[in-house]
DNA sequence: CCCCATGTTCGACA
DNA sequence: GTGTCGAACATGGG
């Protein structure tokens, strides 16, 4: 279930290693998470020791001695745990780090994850000039601004998905964010009114603060105020509303929406007979 | 057997 | 070039 809280929390339960050294490694190589980065160029991170940890937006990174990066994705139903020396590695475990005192593995059912390796003294590899992600305040107004005059007839739920515009952004915050505005998944860039677009940005913002806060260290259950908790039962009711949420398939993905809170809005030219 | 799943990518198409 | 849509990936649950 990873977006941005959630890869923010997986990646911190590999906290307790650092320092660790690196003594041994499994994985199961011929699976779809390598890809981009065959199982024997993990070789590298033997003998050396994990120093930190970053994630940006959905992506994690595990830096190790002489800038060695273990960069992950969580795909649609990874996990990553620490468990004892000792683990017995389970069918789904496609990547295990050991060290004395822990292993630390990266499980993923689906295989839609990813394993990447690279050495580069900046940082993770490829990060340099990511775009910020929405919970740091380089994210602001003008820049938000900027992602929506690039993509002005494009529908905000494709957009917020979109990893390069709001990195972390998954299907359930678009929709917890869209549902907070009261705009319709469908609605454009170009149909937003200046203070829908003040409000737009906020609402971003304050959705990734919040997952953060509830879901990043703890794994909390969000508060029945959100979207979030109504959206999975069939038959869910907007919580403001008391009205019966809506699903539809919008820029490829489920969609929850409250019709009574988020109307459609169509040009004049757009509508039939 | 069917459908669905919190992700990404690629090809087809308007 | 802009956007949308469906399929594919691999596995499990209802």
């Amino acid at each position: 279930m990873p977006e941005l809280a959630e890869v923010y929390f997986y990646a911190h339960q590999w906290t307790p290693a650092l320092g660790d050294k690196i003594i041994r490694l499994h994985s199961h190589p011929q699976t779809r998470l390598y890809r981009d980065c065959p199982a024997t160029a993990l070789e590298v991170l033997k003998n050396r020791h994990l120093t930190t940890i970053q994630t940006h937006g959905k992506q994690m990174a595990f830096g190790f001695d002489d800038d060695h990066w273990l960069v992950l994705h969580l795909g649609m139903a990874g996990k990553l745990y620490a468990g004892p020396p000792e683990w017995a590695p389970g069918k789904h475990d496609h990547l295990i780090l050991f060290s004395d005192q822990h292993a630390l593995v990266f499980s993923d059912y689906r295989q839609f994850g990813k394993v990447q390796i690279g050495q580069q003294k900046m940082g993770p590899p490829q990060w340099n000039d990511a775009p910020p992600p929405p919970h740091l305040s380089a994210f602001d107004f003008a820049h938000f601004s900027k992602i929506l005059r690039a993509s002005p007839r494009r529908c905000l739920k494709g957009l917020l998905l979109d990893q390069g515009a709001f990195p972390g952004v998954g299907n359930w915050m678009a929709d917890e964010i869209l549902w907070r505005a009261r705009l319709h998944p469908s609605a454009t860039p170009a149909s937003l009114s200046p203070s829908q677009r003040k409000t737009l940005h906020a609402i971003v913002r304050e959705v990734c603060l919040d997952a953060l806060r509830v879901i990043g260290s703890d794994w909390g259950d969000p508060p029945p105020s959100w979207l979030f908790p109504h959206r999975w039962k069939k038959g869910g009711i907007c919580p403001v509303s008391g009205k019966p949420l809506h699903y539809e398939t919008i820029a490829g993905r489920t969609t929850c929406f409250s019709p009574a809170l988020q109307k459609e809005r169509r040009s004049a030219s757009t509508k039939s007979t």
